[in-house]
DNA sequence: ACAAAATATGCAAACGTTTGCATTTATGTT
DNA sequence: AACATAAATGCAAACGTTTGCATATTTTGT
């Protein structure tokens, strides 16, 4: 194990202050030096090797050249996306990401803040905000967080979010087109920002529109999983068990609302019409076609990225403290007109 | 914003030298010191907030008790749940990961491995490696490198992979059993390993079974995408109409394949039989059910990190050099007898 | 040719820790 | 009560950089 090539080194093989190798090798540094020593100064460097000591860079100059990417779990695949399009901007911007996964506790949540504090991180992306959450708030007063594809509430922390309520809107009016009077909602958790957003925009949208809600066609899941979808599925349909529509608060719900259906004897889109949210990967080859809100999950991680960098750059530059990303329809299989 | 509360901080609120609050803070050092003044400090240190600064440490210890993990793709759904098993040891054992794509651009993987090593971590899991691989192999003599999913042949870096041999074995079993004489190979990239090994199973599985493989009836796909699946089916089919069953080198090829079949107007699994490897989320959902080997992709990561933390912990103990996880086939619908 | 201004380089402190060694303080032992 | 020993703490250097300031060297204007 070769000791590593500092400054230092390179300083006594070039005869030269090692302040002075410091500034040739920075870019904007060098100016101050002559050209002959600048060049000399690098050519030796890259001859003997010398890799820049980030670390005791990060100790200099406060700034560790890295973010923190909270997500609640990379193995659902709403998130790679995002952590792809954070990567976008982030790396060719020179820098690192560290990757967190909470799986949705808002425990370890809170401990990754602190570690990555520790790590002395320039930055956050918190993908795995909750809807109230004071872990979030409290240390954004330490440090720019960027929440992406949720947001915390009222925090004042600037977040990333798809049209929610939009998507919501257009896919009421698709339903309602196709001539359903009875449709339900199948919730995501409460406690998570779309969540609410996504059920807020459901009742407004079919009060809007003079559509009866009736009590019990509104169900939470616990969690955006298909078991979790299933289950209450089934809650709804043994309270409300003539709907002709469900509305679901995601694809995954959605996946889990088919499952329901089928174990009812049921078939979708003939006996009920189902809808999601988001779009995920391979969904359009699953039968018979979820008619889902598109988003631009990649977007939204971009987009976080790019605002975090302004901050992070220039902590008081005045950012968007909500930008919302625009959303569309695809339509698939899983709707049409109620029987009757 | 306020200024960090350091070690000197809380040095000087308690009234003690900076390397006794040092001492304080750490498990193995404070038991040199008195337990009064070690409460003393801890609480104090608690109550001021301190936090403490692990880029200092880094740089003092030169270990950074963080990992970076190269993968191709976080957008391949193979690949989270790879990561989710390294982080599910790395992070309890208090290293950081580090995640990077190389999009399979051996020239992106050269640059990452210099970043991830001007931020001094402290090892590597390289899920991206290509199965001859200057670059993993030079830096291995730098720091430890445990490969996951892959491996570079031949090149003494510890390796976790699947039982690649093992599953197309039993595939092509599987096929001949039900009675297929004509069995053609999607294969994979033959830059990279699985593409490698998987074709090297099924050539010499087939010869076992005195089965002929017709020329033109294995094509190597460019990339582990649907559009490459599509594309090289095309050109098997093109060249030997006549084949029974398809065998893929994973599933994605496999769905590409779904795709060529298709648009040619045949069905699977009447027409072609076709098989894939991975077993990818949500694969049991996309009709006719693809017939695959499902491999342990979260403890192919788990056990590429315990291995990785190993040789961090000390460089020199040996380790095994190759670990092969057993893979077991998962039967749906995309295999039935040939028609005659 | 000389002071003044500009250019090029060196000096040393600082960033927040840990740790080998020196020193002080407490504890026994006789 | 004195001394040896053990226990507890302090000292200072080191990790690899950057950077404000001082110094030395060159260029410029007259």
């Amino acid at each position: 194990m070769k000791k590593n090539i500092t400054i230092k080194d390179v300083a006594r093989e070039t005869g030269v202050h090692v302040s002075t190798v410091s500034r040739a090798l920075s870019t904007e540094a060098s100016s101050s030096l002559s050209k002959k020593v600048v060049e000399q100064i690098r050519s030796k460097a890259m001859e003997m090797g010398y890799r820049p000591n980030r670390v005791a860079l990060g100790l200099r100059t406060k700034k560790t050249m890295s973010v923190g990417v909270i997500i609640p779990d990379i193995g659902n695949t709403i998130f790679p996306p995002i952590v792809r399009g954070v990567e976008s901007v982030l790396e060719p911007a020179g820098y690192a990401s560290i990757l967190v996964n909470t799986d949705s506790d808002p425990e370890r949540e809170k401990q990754f803040f602190q570690v990555l504090l520790e790590r002395g991180v320039d930055g956050i992306i918190d993908a795995a905000v909750t809807s109230n959450d004071p872990t979030a708030v409290s240390f954004s007063s330490e440090l720019p967080i960027v929440t992406a594809n949720r947001m915390a509430v009222g925090s004042g922390i600037p977040a990333v979010v798809n049209d929610d309520k939009g998507g919501i809107y257009s896919m009421v009016d698709l339903l309602v087109n196709a001539g359903h009077k009875k449709i339900g909602h199948l919730a995501g958790p409460s406690h998570l920002y779309t969540g609410i957003a996504r059920q807020e925009a459901f009742s407004s949208s079919m009060q809007a529109r003079g559509m009866e809600i009736r009590k019990g066609s509104i169900i939470s899941a616990d969690a955006y999983s298909e078991p979790a979808g299933k289950e209450a599925t089934n809650k709804i349909l043994d309270i409300c068990p003539n709907l002709t529509a469900i509305l679901c608060a995601n694809d995954r719900l959605a996946i889990g609302a088919l499952d329901a259906i089928h174990s009812r004897g049921l078939k979708c889109p003939e006996d009920v019409s189902l809808t999601g949210f988001n779009d995920i990967p391979l969904l359009d080859r699953i039968p018979p076609g979820l008619t889902t809100v598109k988003i631009l999950q990649f977007d939204v991680g971009r987009i976080a990225a790019e605002i975090l960098i302004k901050k992070m750059k220039e902590k008081s530059v005045p950012v968007p403290e909500t930008t919302i990303m625009p959303v569309s329809i695809v339509e698939r299989g899983s709707v049409q007109a109620p029987k009757e």
